[in-house]
DNA sequence: GCCAACGTTGGC
DNA sequence: GCCAACGTTGGC
């Protein structure tokens, strides 16, 4: 089992929409580092999903549907896509403020590399984000 | 709206 | 293969 973050803008695609979706297409991504993230993930795999430029903060845990194939969007190269769908809304968001004043969470990708869309994250981060947000 | 970080592109 | 220029992302 390994953890991830996908973070998105609430403006253009936000936790409430794509809970509403019941499962959805991760697609568009057109980075390379965050393609091979995408292509490393497992069905079942556990994905918070994060809010940037509006919100800053992590506010749901999906799960990997399917795993990747290629982006139908892409009109060329071999981008990928996976299916990603909604487990549940955190009982408490965990803002990056949170995130950059907790201890565990100094190394976390998600500071390490800011402008990486898609990131992986390690099972005692994975833990601690959870017991932030008071869901154990 | 600005700027830092970083990826990509293109000239050499 | 290097590096300057440029574009994009995302936090502030």
């Amino acid at each position: 089992m390994n953890y991830w973050l996908v973070k998105s803008e609430p403006d253009t695609y936000s936790w409430d929409f794509f809970e509403s979706k019941k499962e959805d297409m991760w697609d568009g991504v057109r980075n390379y580092q965050a393609r091979n993230n995408l292509m490393a993930m497992k069905k079942g795999d556990q994905v918070f999903f994060y809010h940037s430029n509006i919100g800053l903060e992590i506010v749901g845990l999906a799960e990997v549907a399917k795993e990747h194939y290629p982006d139908p969007t892409a009109k060329e190269g071999n981008w990928v896509v996976v299916n990603l769908k909604p487990i549940k809304k955190l009982n408490k968001s965990v803002s990056l403020k949170t995130i950059k004043t907790e201890y565990k969470l100094q190394d976390i990708a998600l500071l390490k590399q800011s402008r990486l869309s898609v990131v992986p994250i390690k099972p005692d981060e994975y833990e601690h984000i959870l017991f932030l947000a008071n869901e154990n």
